[in-house]
DNA sequence: CTATATGATTATTA
DNA sequence: TAATAATCATATAG
Protein backbone atom coordinates (compact mmCIF):
# COMPACT_ATOMS: atom_id res chain seq x y z
CA UNK A 1 0.00 0.00 0.00
CA UNK A 2 2.41 2.61 0.81
CA UNK A 3 4.72 0.88 -1.94
CA UNK A 4 3.24 2.83 -4.75
CA UNK A 5 4.76 6.15 -3.48
CA UNK A 6 7.93 4.98 -2.58
CA UNK A 7 8.09 3.61 -6.18
CA UNK A 8 7.22 6.92 -7.50
CA UNK A 9 10.16 8.43 -6.06
CA UNK A 10 12.65 6.38 -4.37
CA UNK A 11 15.08 5.53 -6.76
CA UNK A 12 15.11 9.04 -7.64
CA UNK A 13 15.66 10.56 -4.73
CA UNK A 14 15.50 14.49 -6.20
CA UNK A 15 12.37 13.71 -8.09
CA UNK A 16 13.35 14.88 -11.17
CA UNK A 17 11.67 18.40 -11.23
CA UNK A 18 8.47 17.66 -13.68
CA UNK A 19 8.23 15.11 -15.98
CA UNK A 20 8.97 11.48 -14.39
CA UNK A 21 8.50 9.84 -17.79
CA UNK A 22 7.04 6.52 -17.90
CA UNK A 23 10.18 4.80 -20.02
CA UNK A 24 12.12 5.99 -17.13
CA UNK A 25 10.19 4.08 -14.70
CA UNK A 26 10.02 0.92 -16.97
CA UNK A 27 14.16 1.14 -17.23
CA UNK A 28 14.83 1.61 -13.91
CA UNK A 29 12.39 -1.51 -12.93
CA UNK A 30 12.32 -0.17 -9.67
CA UNK A 31 13.89 -2.80 -7.96
CA UNK A 32 10.49 -4.64 -7.30
CA UNK A 33 10.97 -7.98 -6.90
CA UNK A 34 7.43 -8.62 -8.38
CA UNK A 35 8.42 -7.04 -11.32
CA UNK A 36 11.27 -9.00 -12.63
CA UNK A 37 9.85 -11.80 -14.02
CA UNK A 38 6.98 -9.20 -15.85
CA UNK A 39 9.81 -7.78 -17.21
CA UNK A 40 11.53 -10.70 -18.37
CA UNK A 41 7.91 -11.39 -19.98
CA UNK A 42 7.39 -7.80 -21.37
CA UNK A 43 11.25 -8.14 -22.89
CA UNK A 44 10.53 -11.22 -24.55
CA UNK A 45 7.50 -9.91 -26.07
CA UNK A 46 8.68 -7.01 -27.35
CA UNK A 47 11.51 -8.74 -28.63
CA UNK A 48 9.32 -10.81 -30.87
CA UNK A 49 7.30 -8.37 -31.89
CA UNK A 50 10.78 -6.47 -33.13
CA UNK A 51 11.62 -9.85 -35.17
CA UNK A 52 8.28 -10.06 -36.32
CA UNK A 53 8.91 -8.39 -39.68
CA UNK A 54 12.09 -10.35 -39.96
CA UNK A 55 10.46 -14.06 -39.94
CA UNK A 56 9.05 -15.81 -42.88
CA UNK A 57 5.33 -15.84 -43.55
CA UNK A 58 5.29 -19.39 -43.08
CA UNK A 59 6.70 -19.18 -40.04
CA UNK A 60 4.08 -16.61 -39.43
CA UNK A 61 1.40 -18.78 -40.14
CA UNK A 62 2.85 -22.08 -38.40
CA UNK A 63 3.17 -19.48 -35.11
CA UNK A 64 -0.52 -18.39 -35.42
CA UNK A 65 -1.68 -21.65 -35.67
CA UNK A 66 0.10 -22.70 -32.20
CA UNK A 67 -1.24 -19.71 -30.83
CA UNK A 68 -4.77 -20.24 -31.78
CA UNK A 69 -4.18 -23.89 -30.41
CA UNK A 70 -3.03 -23.25 -26.90
CA UNK A 71 -4.85 -23.96 -24.70
CA UNK A 72 -5.38 -20.89 -22.95
CA UNK A 73 -6.46 -19.18 -25.43
CA UNK A 74 -10.15 -19.32 -25.34
CA UNK A 75 -9.45 -18.02 -21.77
CA UNK A 76 -7.47 -15.07 -23.02
CA UNK A 77 -9.76 -14.09 -25.96
CA UNK A 78 -12.66 -13.63 -23.47
CA UNK A 79 -10.38 -11.55 -21.03
CA UNK A 80 -9.84 -9.35 -24.24
CA UNK A 81 -13.31 -9.63 -25.28
CA UNK A 82 -14.07 -8.10 -22.08
CA UNK A 83 -11.53 -5.16 -21.59
CA UNK A 84 -12.67 -4.49 -24.91
CA UNK A 85 -16.36 -4.10 -23.95
CA UNK A 86 -15.47 -1.80 -21.53
CA UNK A 87 -12.94 0.44 -23.40
CA UNK A 88 -14.85 0.31 -27.20
CA UNK A 89 -17.85 2.71 -25.20
CA UNK A 90 -15.33 5.43 -25.27
CA UNK A 91 -14.73 5.52 -29.39
CA UNK A 92 -18.42 5.05 -30.24
CA UNK A 93 -20.69 7.97 -30.86
CA UNK A 94 -17.02 9.99 -31.60
CA UNK A 95 -18.03 9.62 -34.87
CA UNK A 96 -21.43 9.26 -35.91
CA UNK A 97 -22.20 12.80 -37.73
CA UNK A 98 -22.64 11.91 -41.72
CA UNK A 99 -23.71 15.54 -43.06
CA UNK A 100 -25.88 14.94 -46.77
CA UNK A 101 -22.97 17.33 -48.27
CA UNK A 102 -24.33 19.90 -49.62
CA UNK A 103 -21.42 20.11 -52.45
CA UNK A 104 -22.36 16.47 -53.74
CA UNK A 105 -26.10 17.45 -53.85
CA UNK A 106 -25.14 20.19 -55.91
CA UNK A 107 -23.09 18.33 -58.39
CA UNK A 108 -25.82 15.28 -58.35
CA UNK A 109 -28.35 17.56 -58.90
CA UNK A 110 -26.50 19.09 -61.74
CA UNK A 111 -25.74 15.85 -63.37
CA UNK A 112 -29.11 14.89 -63.62
CA UNK A 113 -30.47 17.97 -64.96
CA UNK A 114 -28.08 17.52 -67.61
CA UNK A 115 -29.22 14.28 -68.23
CA UNK A 116 -25.59 12.45 -67.35
CA UNK A 117 -26.81 10.69 -64.53
CA UNK A 118 -30.48 10.44 -65.59
CA UNK A 119 -32.38 7.43 -66.77
CA UNK A 120 -30.84 5.94 -69.95
CA UNK A 121 -32.69 7.16 -72.96
CA UNK A 122 -31.26 4.73 -74.84
CA UNK A 123 -31.29 3.84 -78.55
CA UNK A 124 -34.56 5.85 -78.30
CA UNK A 125 -32.94 8.98 -80.13
CA UNK A 126 -36.33 9.72 -82.38
CA UNK A 127 -38.36 10.19 -79.03
CA UNK A 128 -35.40 11.90 -77.65
CA UNK A 129 -35.74 14.03 -80.47
CA UNK A 130 -39.43 14.55 -80.36
CA UNK A 131 -39.33 15.54 -76.68
CA UNK A 132 -36.63 18.05 -77.50
CA UNK A 133 -38.78 19.61 -80.12
CA UNK A 134 -41.95 19.56 -77.87
CA UNK A 135 -40.31 21.22 -75.36
CA UNK A 136 -38.74 23.72 -77.45
CA UNK A 137 -42.11 24.41 -79.05
CA UNK A 138 -41.72 24.99 -82.70
CA UNK A 139 -37.46 24.98 -83.09
CA UNK A 140 -37.23 22.51 -85.78
CA UNK A 141 -33.67 22.51 -86.20
CA UNK A 142 -33.25 22.71 -82.37
CA UNK A 143 -32.39 18.84 -82.71
CA UNK A 144 -30.33 19.02 -85.73
CA UNK A 145 -28.04 21.88 -84.51
CA UNK A 146 -27.62 20.10 -81.17
CA UNK A 147 -27.14 16.40 -82.40
CA UNK A 148 -23.47 16.75 -82.37
CA UNK A 149 -23.88 18.25 -78.94
CA UNK A 150 -25.76 15.26 -77.27
CA UNK A 151 -23.68 13.02 -79.07
CA UNK A 152 -20.67 14.46 -77.01
CA UNK A 153 -22.80 14.66 -74.05
CA UNK A 154 -24.19 10.54 -74.49
CA UNK A 155 -20.12 10.01 -74.77
CA UNK A 156 -19.87 11.97 -71.61
CA UNK A 157 -22.41 9.90 -69.80
CA UNK A 158 -20.88 6.77 -71.25
CA UNK A 159 -17.69 7.14 -69.71
CA UNK A 160 -19.03 8.73 -66.06
CA UNK A 161 -21.22 5.68 -65.67
CA UNK A 162 -18.15 3.20 -66.98
CA UNK A 163 -16.38 4.96 -64.02
CA UNK A 164 -18.89 5.37 -61.80
CA UNK A 165 -19.39 1.47 -62.10
CA UNK A 166 -15.37 0.89 -61.97
CA UNK A 167 -15.41 2.79 -58.65
CA UNK A 168 -18.19 0.94 -57.27
CA UNK A 169 -17.13 -2.55 -58.22
CA UNK A 170 -13.47 -1.44 -56.79
CA UNK A 171 -14.95 -0.07 -53.66
CA UNK A 172 -17.15 -3.82 -52.84
CA UNK A 173 -14.51 -5.56 -54.04
CA UNK A 174 -12.04 -3.81 -51.60
CA UNK A 175 -14.65 -4.06 -48.59
CA UNK A 176 -14.99 -7.65 -49.46
CA UNK A 177 -11.44 -8.26 -48.82
CA UNK A 178 -11.50 -6.10 -45.85
CA UNK A 179 -14.29 -7.63 -44.24
CA UNK A 180 -12.72 -11.05 -44.99
CA UNK A 181 -9.60 -9.73 -43.01
CA UNK A 182 -11.22 -8.88 -40.09
CA UNK A 183 -13.36 -11.97 -39.97
CA UNK A 184 -10.36 -13.79 -39.88
CA UNK A 185 -8.87 -11.44 -37.31
CA UNK A 186 -11.33 -11.51 -35.85
CA UNK A 187 -10.21 -14.93 -34.41
CA UNK A 188 -7.51 -14.09 -32.45
CA UNK A 189 -8.71 -10.29 -31.44
CA UNK A 190 -12.31 -9.51 -30.85
CA UNK A 191 -13.87 -6.88 -33.11
CA UNK A 192 -17.38 -5.84 -32.96
CA UNK A 193 -20.28 -5.27 -35.61
CA UNK A 194 -20.04 -1.84 -35.00
CA UNK A 195 -16.14 -1.63 -35.72
CA UNK A 196 -16.77 -3.26 -39.01
CA UNK A 197 -19.38 -1.45 -39.45
CA UNK A 198 -17.67 1.26 -38.97
CA UNK A 199 -14.88 0.58 -40.87
CA UNK A 200 -17.28 -0.42 -44.08
CA UNK A 201 -18.20 3.54 -43.67
CA UNK A 202 -14.75 4.88 -43.45
CA UNK A 203 -14.11 2.49 -47.39
CA UNK A 204 -17.24 4.25 -48.42
CA UNK A 205 -16.31 7.31 -47.42
CA UNK A 206 -13.09 7.16 -49.31
CA UNK A 207 -14.65 5.77 -52.43
CA UNK A 208 -17.46 8.58 -52.37
CA UNK A 209 -14.68 10.96 -52.14
CA UNK A 210 -13.17 9.53 -55.45
CA UNK A 211 -16.43 9.11 -56.75
CA UNK A 212 -16.74 13.04 -56.02
CA UNK A 213 -13.99 13.93 -58.16
CA UNK A 214 -15.57 12.18 -60.76
CA UNK A 215 -19.08 13.57 -60.54
CA UNK A 216 -17.30 17.29 -60.61
CA UNK A 217 -14.61 16.63 -63.69
CA UNK A 218 -18.20 15.21 -65.64
CA UNK A 219 -19.49 18.39 -64.12
CA UNK A 220 -16.51 20.28 -65.72
CA UNK A 221 -16.92 18.87 -69.05
CA UNK A 222 -20.43 19.39 -69.36
CA UNK A 223 -20.25 22.49 -68.93
CA UNK A 224 -17.25 23.14 -71.02
CA UNK A 225 -19.46 21.36 -73.73
CA UNK A 226 -22.60 23.23 -72.81
CA UNK A 227 -20.51 26.77 -73.36
CA UNK A 228 -19.05 25.15 -76.73
CA UNK A 229 -22.42 24.11 -78.31
CA UNK A 230 -25.24 25.84 -76.60
CA UNK A 231 -23.96 29.45 -76.09
CA UNK A 232 -25.35 31.34 -78.81
CA UNK A 233 -22.95 34.05 -78.80
CA UNK A 234 -20.54 31.12 -80.50
CA UNK A 235 -22.67 31.10 -83.53
CA UNK A 236 -23.63 34.94 -83.81
CA UNK A 237 -24.41 36.17 -87.50
CA UNK A 238 -24.55 39.37 -87.95
CA UNK A 239 -28.06 40.49 -89.35
CA UNK A 240 -28.56 41.10 -92.99
CA UNK A 241 -28.30 44.39 -94.74
CA UNK A 242 -32.11 44.79 -95.00
CA UNK A 243 -33.08 43.55 -91.54
CA UNK A 244 -30.71 46.34 -90.02
CA UNK A 245 -32.34 48.87 -92.28
CA UNK A 246 -35.61 47.97 -91.44
CA UNK A 247 -34.39 47.85 -87.55
CA UNK A 248 -32.51 51.36 -88.38
CA UNK A 249 -36.11 53.41 -89.85
CA UNK A 250 -37.76 52.33 -87.37
CA UNK A 251 -35.60 53.44 -84.48
CA UNK A 252 -34.59 56.81 -85.95
CA UNK A 253 -38.01 57.39 -86.58
CA UNK A 254 -39.03 56.68 -82.96
CA UNK A 255 -35.70 58.46 -82.04
CA UNK A 256 -37.94 59.97 -78.79
CA UNK A 257 -38.85 56.84 -77.74
CA UNK A 258 -37.04 54.00 -79.47
CA UNK A 259 -38.90 51.46 -77.50
CA UNK A 260 -41.26 49.07 -79.86
CA UNK A 261 -44.36 47.99 -78.43
CA UNK A 262 -45.10 44.29 -78.47
CA UNK A 263 -46.74 44.64 -81.52
CA UNK A 264 -44.26 46.48 -83.48
CA UNK A 265 -41.55 44.10 -82.29
CA UNK A 266 -43.46 41.37 -83.81
CA UNK A 267 -44.42 43.46 -86.85
CA UNK A 268 -40.31 44.40 -87.00
CA UNK A 269 -39.40 40.46 -86.38
CA UNK A 270 -41.58 39.64 -89.19
CA UNK A 271 -40.18 42.09 -91.70
CA UNK A 272 -36.82 41.21 -90.24
CA UNK A 273 -37.29 37.37 -90.70
CA UNK A 274 -35.68 37.38 -87.07
CA UNK A 275 -37.39 36.64 -83.30
CA UNK A 276 -38.91 39.31 -81.20
CA UNK A 277 -36.34 38.64 -78.48
CA UNK A 278 -33.92 39.47 -81.56
CA UNK A 279 -35.59 42.45 -82.04
CA UNK A 280 -35.75 43.19 -78.46
CA UNK A 281 -31.95 42.53 -78.36
CA UNK A 282 -31.63 44.97 -80.89
CA UNK A 283 -33.35 47.71 -79.58
CA UNK A 284 -31.76 46.93 -76.22
CA UNK A 285 -28.13 47.36 -77.56
CA UNK A 286 -28.99 50.43 -80.12
CA UNK A 287 -30.52 52.21 -77.23
CA UNK A 288 -27.46 51.82 -74.92
CA UNK A 289 -25.12 52.02 -77.86
CA UNK A 290 -26.50 55.31 -79.01
CA UNK A 291 -26.74 56.92 -75.91
CA UNK A 292 -23.46 56.15 -74.76
CA UNK A 293 -21.99 57.78 -77.93
CA UNK A 294 -24.22 60.09 -79.93
CA UNK A 295 -21.70 62.06 -82.09
CA UNK A 296 -20.51 58.56 -83.57
CA UNK A 297 -24.09 57.80 -84.52
CA UNK A 298 -25.17 61.56 -85.76
CA UNK A 299 -24.45 60.66 -89.32
CA UNK A 300 -26.12 57.62 -89.61
CA UNK A 301 -28.94 59.37 -87.52
CA UNK A 302 -28.59 61.95 -90.49
CA UNK A 303 -28.76 59.44 -93.04
CA UNK A 304 -32.04 57.82 -91.91
CA UNK A 305 -33.82 60.75 -91.21
CA UNK A 306 -32.93 61.87 -94.66
CA UNK A 307 -34.07 58.79 -96.03
CA UNK A 308 -37.49 58.83 -93.81
CA UNK A 309 -37.81 62.23 -95.11
CA UNK A 310 -37.92 61.21 -98.66
CA UNK A 311 -40.24 58.84 -98.35
CA UNK A 312 -42.38 60.93 -96.55
CA UNK A 313 -42.44 63.32 -99.78
CA UNK A 314 -42.54 60.36 -101.45
CA UNK A 315 -45.98 59.35 -100.36
CA UNK A 316 -47.23 62.79 -99.66
CA UNK A 317 -45.64 64.40 -103.07
CA UNK A 318 -44.23 67.42 -101.36
CA UNK A 319 -40.95 67.97 -101.77
CA UNK A 320 -40.18 71.62 -99.47
CA UNK A 321 -40.38 70.58 -96.26
CA UNK A 322 -37.73 72.62 -94.37
CA UNK A 323 -36.41 69.35 -92.67
CA UNK A 324 -33.07 70.53 -91.87
CA UNK A 325 -31.17 66.81 -90.44
CA UNK A 326 -28.18 68.27 -89.56
CA UNK A 327 -28.83 68.65 -85.67
CA UNK A 328 -31.89 65.44 -85.10
CA UNK A 329 -30.75 65.56 -81.40
CA UNK A 330 -32.23 68.68 -80.61
CA UNK A 331 -35.54 67.94 -80.50
CA UNK A 332 -37.32 65.95 -77.51
CA UNK A 333 -35.24 62.86 -77.24
CA UNK A 334 -37.05 61.72 -74.14
CA UNK A 335 -35.07 58.48 -73.73
CA UNK A 336 -31.76 60.53 -73.26
CA UNK A 337 -32.87 61.99 -70.15
CA UNK A 338 -30.55 60.75 -67.68
CA UNK A 339 -26.94 61.15 -69.72
CA UNK A 340 -24.23 59.33 -67.60
CA UNK A 341 -21.11 60.57 -69.48
CA UNK A 342 -20.54 62.03 -72.83
CA UNK A 343 -17.37 60.26 -73.22
CA UNK A 344 -16.23 62.50 -75.60
CA UNK A 345 -13.14 62.58 -77.20
C1' DC B 1 -3.32 40.83 -87.13
C1' DT B 2 -5.66 44.66 -84.50
C1' DA B 3 -9.56 47.57 -83.75
C1' DT B 4 -14.11 48.22 -84.07
C1' DA B 5 -18.92 46.54 -84.84
C1' DT B 6 -22.43 43.58 -83.39
C1' DG B 7 -25.66 40.08 -81.60
C1' DA B 8 -26.34 37.59 -77.29
C1' DT B 9 -25.99 36.79 -72.34
C1' DT B 10 -25.76 38.13 -67.60
C1' DA B 11 -26.37 40.99 -63.60
C1' DT B 12 -28.48 44.91 -61.77
C1' DT B 13 -32.15 48.12 -61.14
C1' DA B 14 -36.55 50.36 -60.56
C1' DT C 1 -40.60 42.10 -65.41
C1' DA C 2 -38.56 44.84 -68.86
C1' DA C 3 -34.85 48.25 -69.40
C1' DT C 4 -30.15 49.09 -68.66
C1' DA C 5 -25.26 48.39 -68.31
C1' DA C 6 -21.51 45.52 -68.60
C1' DT C 7 -19.50 41.87 -70.81
C1' DC C 8 -18.70 37.99 -73.96
C1' DA C 9 -17.53 35.95 -78.34
C1' DT C 10 -17.61 36.43 -82.75
C1' DA C 11 -17.72 39.15 -87.44
C1' DT C 12 -15.77 42.32 -90.18
C1' DA C 13 -13.17 46.38 -91.63
C1' DG C 14 -8.68 48.43 -92.00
Amino acid sequence: MDDQPRLMHSSHGVGMAGHPGLAQHMQDGTGGADGEGRKQDIGDILQQIMTITDQSLDEAQARKHALNCHRMKPALFNVLCEIKEKTVLSIRGAQEEEPPDAQLMRLDNMLLAEGVSGPEKGGGSAAAAAAAAAAGGGGSDNSVEHSDYRAKLSQIRQIYHTELEKYEQACNEFTTHVMNLLREQSRTRPISPKEIERMVGIIHRKFSSIQMQLKQSTCEAVMILRSRFLDARRKRRNFNKQATEILNEYFYSHLSNPYPSEEAKEELGKKCSITVSQVSNWFGNKRIRYKKNIGKFQEEANMYAAKTAATATNVSTHGSQANSPSTPNSAGDSFLCDQPDAKST
